[in-house]
DNA sequence: TTGTTTATGTCATTTATGTGTCAGCTTTGA
DNA sequence: TCAAAGCTGACACATAAATGACATAAACAA
């Protein structure tokens, strides 16, 4: 699954770090650029699916940045600002920014306004709906439904799940289950990836068999 | 159901269209003139529910379209000035203005207006009473009603579950709650949400099943 | 004001449940 | 037939959520 993107340009070192890293906790594809010039050249490299835009900035303030942008992008900008300058709120409407926050803001008021943008500009946050073999994967309300029947998971089992369905007649190891569900950081036994499979399956009832064991090497999902 | 509709008379082409985006987005029909004279022609031909209206208009101002519009249509209207000058502001409220909004403003502020100002023209919002499996919401009278009893809520209660109604089977976490019921510059406790929800869940009574929890993700609404 | 009620937030405790571990059992394939 | 790999049920534990009790804050009345 492709991540999404999201270009944090901000000169202050501290901000960005920390905004970045709420950005990642997100889940989101966060990098940074310290200046207006390396805001520009990132944007060009990675077409990220929105942009973090502080106004004073070295080298390129971020309206310059943005107009220079927005000659051939109509990606969703947020434009931090230090202060509440009037003017710059205006100036950075007209330039074409989504929206505006200003400084000292919260890192959560900035999550939610880039979920509240990315929603409004259509930027699909995941799949949120599934349809494989007569079962169908619910993200939104975290449920898998088989013969109209509403079956709910728990985080680890959906994500398992989730996963199968995205990669299907793949084989996937165990290893690779583990980093994906439980985090590289993940310390336990291997074996946990048996039993949260059991588990689904057992709650899969007969569809279980669609989650197939691969001797030796792992498991596949195929219809 | 038939949308409200709403006349944005804006000559700087970004900012109306920002505007008419986030009325689209709250779910409004929102429309758009570029000078005074569209405007009127729009208001004519439309009747607008309520008309966002710039001060500094080409070919007509906005005070100028306020008044005729006020020789016979009493329709709510909400105008923008570019600075914070007062004279505008009286000059306007004298035509007939019912708010006002000073540039730069965040779209947000702007929406927040609006909404209070059809309601308080008793033009509907959005539907008042909400049936949903037996129970009745009521958001004039702040209260449910479960086999014809009539059961207040308070602010907190109320809004968590019509935010609840209005996204049935959705689960929807503590940080979203948090953000739509108490604004996302909160920064008390997160686990408020536990709590109105547990005294929501009583007044509920056996209801208060259709309140699910689900385990490391939040909550969600369900007959 | 002052007292009273109500709403709301905080916190420590209890309760529930998801998850991890493990030992023994079953299956698989050479 | 016999390892090796996978499955399973049982149990323990950590973590998340529910709850009750208390502390403020806001609303209201006298």
């Amino acid at each position: 699954m492709k991540g999404i993107r999201i270009l944090v340009a901000e000169d202050e070192d501290k901000l960005r770090e920390i905004v970045l890293k709420y950005l990642k906790k997100e889940g989101y594809d966060g990098f940074g650029a310290a200046d207006g010039e390396e805001a520009l050249d990132l944007w060009a490299e990675k077409q990220p699916d929105c942009i973090i835009l502080d106004v004073t900035m070295p080298k390129m303030d971020g309206f310059e940045v943005l107009e220079e942008i927005r000659e051939t992008d109509n990606v969703p900008v947020i434009m931090l600002t230090a202060r509440r300058e009037e003017e710059d709120k205006i100036q950075g409407f007209e330039v074409g920014a989504d929206d505006y926050v200003t400084k000292p803001f919260s890192p959560r008021e900035l999550m939610v306004r880039i979920k509240a943008l990315l929603k409004r500009s259509g930027v699909a946050t995941t799949e949120n709906k599934l349809d494989v073999c007569g079962m169908m994967l619910n993200s939104d309300e975290r449920q898998m439904t088989i013969n109209n029947e509403n079956i709910s998971l728990t985080q680890k089992e959906f994500e398992i799940l989730s996963y199968f369905i995205n990669h299907q007649k793949l084989v996937l190891t165990r290893e690779q289950i583990l980093d994906r569900v439980w985090g590289y950081d993940y310390e336990g036994d291997m074996r946990v990836v048996d039993t949260t499979i059991k588990r689904l399956r057992k709650k899969m009832g007969e569809k279980g068999e669609c989650i197939q064991t691969v001797r030796g090497m792992g498991y596949k999902f195929k219809e």
